[in-house]
DNA sequence: TGTACATCAGTGAACGCGCGTTCACTGATGTAC
DNA sequence: TGTACATCAGTGAACGCGCGTTCACTGATGTAC
């Protein structure tokens, strides 16, 4: 399906009207397909429907494409996992459950976004704007970790930053390993349910009452 | 550096007398280099100072010979790990700490292998020997596992598979994040540190007596 | 030990292809008056 | 409301390049006798 402005029947006239976004829906769709690496710019182009020069009114390259596409990417997962979290309502506990499933939500429902994040080979500092969007989301797990720590007992409380970086790990771990179409290796469970005992284990050892 | 035949000084006569060997050396030091997409077939052969048309003796095109990169990465990964685990020498706990610094030390002195084992998208049943590789390098960590598990009363013992299951994704998520040179973040701690810490907590999570 | 021959591994030239990138251009849109 | 003009976004043709792949070939090696 090609994007066409206003949903039409393709009869777009000379100016496409919103090729920026055309492109970057095309790498999604493009990488979705065939991986990070298996797109071009003239590609992107040919599937949005324009000739293979347009696309530099736009972008420098087919780099500041994807580091585009890792930006939305970014954004998008921090929305979810900010909706996710829901400030810890009911309870800090039940929402960690629901960052953690969100999580994986996110990697197996947009595979193109997650890749070009984090398979890309993107570096995080290729623009500051890419930084402060990573750090954003990493900021909605690390805000959970804090308030899950308030539960403990202050004397025993290790660094938020290091549980929110083992949260992280594990959820990376399983989604990377297991939480795509394509995974490589067939579970005796879903990659939701792995991911949920692994935490909590880790959260009964870190001491978290009620579990 | 190029692969000549008894180390010399590049005279090698018509014949290379191992290209197999060095085109898998090129690949992997192509990846190294320029991440497993970033090399081609065209390059290994040139890197091995040969035709372009030569490694077609070898390998029926690139992803055979990626696939067998794989495999060797596998088989050496399990060497290293089986070496690290030693047989849960002298104590399960003790020998286990040394399998994550085992897996995190391969992840960053093999991080060509570990991209075409983990990360070139190469499925592992492209070969039956590949998944054969991949499942004994599994297995390495699947025996630790059941070694911790037996210190555990059998009433309360959660099954191996599932163990292992989160150690791999564990380290993996680690690895993949933090564990390379172009870390995507920078830590307040060493990742062998980080995952450490995190395995620590997940086995006091399951109950492993002494710590 | 020598010779003839089969087999093997690499050659080098050639091909078609798609990519990235550039360029002067042109059609469409918006704005000043 | 209409007209002139500036700006913008996409065109299409062109280029050089490296890749994958094929082919008949040839130099080297091993083996039978």
């Amino acid at each position: 399906m090609r994007w066409t402005k206003g949903g039409g029947h393709g009869s777009r006239g000379y100016h496409h009207g919103n090729l920026k976004e055309a492109l970057i829906r095309a790498a999604l769709e493009l990488i979705a397909e065939k991986g990070p690496a298996g797109f071009t710019f003239a590609d992107a182009a040919r599937w949005a429907g324009v000739s293979p020069a347009a696309p530099y009114r736009h972008f420098r390259d087919r780099d500041e494409l994807l580091s585009d596409v890792a930006l939305r990417g970014f954004e998008e997962f921090e929305r979810r996992l900010t909706k996710a979290w829901d400030e810890g309502r009911p309870a800090p506990f039940a929402a960690f459950e629901r960052l953690g499933k969100a999580y994986l939500a996110f990697a197996r429902e947009e595979p193109a976004f997650y890749s070009a994040m984090f398979e890309a080979g993107i570096p995080l500092d290729a623009s500051a704007e890419l930084r402060a969007a990573g750090d954003r989301a990493f900021g909605v797990v690390r805000m959970a970790a804090e308030a899950l720590l308030a539960l403990l007992p202050a004397a025993n409380r290790p660094p938020a930053l290091m549980v929110a970086l083992h949260i992280w790990s594990m959820s990376h771990g399983i989604a990377s390993l297991f939480g795509r179409e394509n995974a490589q290796r067939k579970l005796p469970m879903s990659a939701e349910d792995l991911l949920e005992a692994e935490v909590l284990i880790y959260l009964r050892g870190l001491g978290v009452p009620g579990i």
